[in-house]
DNA sequence: AGCCTTTGACCAGCG
DNA sequence: TCGCTGGTCAAAGGC
């Protein structure tokens, strides 16, 4: 995408809805709880966190089922913004939302890293003396595979007035983000959210559409014990991590 | 006008 | 010391 003027630019707001509410948490079968070496990082091994993560390419490397599963739910949950989905860009190299944890962040370079097939994307929080950075890391197909957060925010979220995020599910987010670390979903509910659609996607819908209706009540409910943890970096357990993410979801 | 992404170059750490 | 790899900078361009 190429910025200009927003964060993430304008996903429709039913495919932004699809893609956020999973953060909210209570929903569908209880996940384990996260690793607590996983402070920080967040594993990925299903496409999340942004709408252009569900385009075609991205689509791809599910499974015929989750296809099944997924798309049709796309489809409705565009309707009455038909070709959405065929307005998304191709490109599929920045592929995350890091406004979507409820910072607004600035990409600020790109590497490829390991042999090229992991594009790996670096973000600051674009408030002023906040140092935190943030790498997101995609596999080969662009699905997101691990984000680590390196220090701690210094300020509060930003208000939902403010965060570039768009879209209906955009103001459930805002106050999703004003009353949960950002790391935490990171963590367990970036985690949720890709071991949830693979349990059931009907389910999942199901509840993101009910998020959608239930609003941020839904939302509000987090822990914050992990907040301490999270924006540590813990790169030592990224392999570790990683391994264990790909057991649970192996790579396409 | 402001803020963003893109992208090549530069720098530092490591084997 | 050299080469590789990963992280950051900064100019250019877009919205």
């Amino acid at each position: 995408m190429d910025g200009g003027g927003g964060l993430w630019g304008a996903p429709p707001p039913a495919v932004e809805s699809l893609l956020d509410a999973p953060f909210s948490d209570g929903w569908l079968t209880p996940p384990p709880p996260p690793p607590p070496t996983l402070s920080g990082t967040a594993l990925f091994g299903y496409p999340q966190g942004s709408f252009e993560n569900f385009h075609e390419q991205d689509l791809a490397p599910l499974t015929a089922q989750e296809m099944l599963a997924l798309q049709p739910k796309i489809s409705i949950a565009n309707t009455g913004s038909t070709g959405a989905l065929q307005g998304l860009s191709t490109s599929s190299v920045t592929l995350d939302r890091p406004a979507a944890d409820g910072y607004n962040w600035r990409k600020y370079g790109q590497k490829v890293v390991k042999g090229g097939e992991c594009p790996k994307s670096y973000y600051k929080c674009t408030h002023m003396n906040c140092l935190v950075r943030k790498n997101v890391e995609h596999s080969a197909d662009g699905r997101i595979v691990q984000i680590i957060y390196r220090g701690q925010h210094t300020h509060e979220r930003p208000s939902k007035k403010r965060i570039k995020v768009c879209g209906g599910l955009s103001e459930h987010l805002a106050d999703f983000s004003g009353s949960v670390d950002t790391s935490i979903r990171s963590q367990s509910d970036y985690q949720d959210y890709c071991r949830n659609p693979i349990v059931s996607n009907d389910t999942m819908v199901g509840r993101l559409m009910e998020n959608m209706e239930d609003g941020d009540e839904q939302l509000a409910g987090s822990s914050d014990s992990q907040q301490e943890h999270d924006d540590e970096v813990r790169t030592d357990d990224r392999a570790a991590a990683d391994a264990s993410a790909n057991e649970r979801n192996p790579p396409a």
